[in-house]
DNA sequence: TTTATTTGAGTATTTTTTACTCAATATATT
DNA sequence: AATATATTGAGTAAAAAATACTCAAATAAA
């Protein structure tokens, strides 16, 4: 095939890479896939690929999300651009990386054009990843840690409906340190922005916790006049 | 000329933004270069270029500093990558921005290629700006006052010897409200970070500040062991 | 002489954080 | 039947931090 699009002056391919990542069982999950093609034929990356002509960068991380793992509408935010000369072996590629949240990760997985497998991997088995996307991760681990506390995008990683337990054993695998739980029941409760569906878990018995959601436009409303969420 | 670069797909063009900010005079200043050619000739617009074949992105952000503002070894850290798809009229661009702080203003400014002018301008003498540079500040600015506050970046805008008014005053500026002296002084004394020079400021006899410096090899020291900077 | 600017110390109050305790509930386990 | 378990919900005491102040001294500049 001939090489039609001609440019001036040299330009980098552009790419995006989402680091997605879910809550199961009490621990965080990142989502893979095995590459089909090469380079790194046969390792473990990130969902992701090439920006298209008419889409922005979070068209395509959005686009790629739903080709490459059938997900939609989910919270995603820019990461960071990574540009170093090296870090794809074939030519000058930049990449835009993305980070997402995903309640729940029993979403259905579905792999794409070039891709095998597409799997979750708790953050302590992944050991190499093709490209940089090791320090990619890196990175989004970062974000994720020091914006948790500031940002109530915890829920994000939760079902619509969750319980106190839930959500607070989030916040401790998150930022790595045991928080009391009547303290952290009194700030969360404190700020206003649960709602109680005075409604508990089925077959649980007494040992059912509460159900409660997050009230996203009481949030809003409230971060507009200045409130600061934090934890 | 011809046009001597072909590739497979189509590739956008990637350049770098940087938003560099000063503070003089009790005020914010940002630094921008009147634009020699089209498109927005005439226009201002940040420092910044096309990123060539074998620098990151941040060799390139400095290598633009440094050729329309004569400036070097200053304080920088990526912003936001913008990657609408109409940001230029000419055809598609990504820019990658950076923001950059510098001490005092009075830095000897040279224009660069392209460049007619280059000067700094209060945050509310700026209205319109070449391209989506007007989003850029906004993006910047939010950033400059969200950061201040919890990692030491303001002592990046002032000189290598500061006192606690100029300090003050700083803090106040940027986050846009008045900050209590004696507290202040407490608090940011009480981090152990600044070195006292038992000097005051010359020619202004009593009404002559005490004269610090901002430890940076002890704040890195105790970063690393946990220390968390703020104000 | 008065005003202005800065240093430095100090205090009292309020608010927030931290580290706990206690009681109730009712299923699941032994 | 007794015990362990997981949860809710309320509450407290102490420590730490934030907030809003006051007072005194020094001295050039107005």
């Amino acid at each position: 095939m001939e090489k039609e699009y001609k440019y001036r002056y040299p330009r980098p391919a552009v790419t995006v890479d989402c680091v997605l990542f879910g809550f199961d069982k009490g621990e965080i999950k990142v989502l893979l896939t095995k590459r089909g093609i090469e380079p790194f034929m046969g390792k473990w990356a990130f969902p992701g690929g090439f920006i298209q002509e008419m889409e922005t960068a979070e068209d395509c991380a959005r686009r790629k999300l739903q080709e490459e793992a059938g997900l939609k509408d989910i919270f995603l935010e820019q990461l960071y651009t990574f540009s170093e000369v090296q870090r794809d072996p074939r030519y000058r590629v930049i990449s835009i990386a993305y980070y997402a949240l995903v309640k729940s990760t029993d979403y259905v997985v579905q792999a794409g054009t070039d891709i095998d497998e597409v799997q979750w991997f708790r953050l302590d088995e992944i050991n190499e990843l093709a490209f940089d996307h090791k320090k990619i991760l890196e990175v989004a681990v970062d974000r994720l840690k020091g914006k948790i506390r500031y940002e109530p995008i915890g829920f994000e990683l939760l079902s619509e409906e969750f319980t106190m337990p839930e959500l607070h054993k989030l916040y401790e695998t998150i930022l790595q340190r045991s928080i009391d739980r009547g303290n952290f029941r009194k700030k969360i409760l404190g700020m206003g922005l649960l709602v109680d569906h005075s409604a508990k878990q089925l077959d649980r018995g007494s040992t059912a916790a509460k159900i409660y959601s997050f009230n996203k436009e009481k949030y809003k409303m409230l971060k507009e006049s200045g409130f600061y969420f934090e934890v």
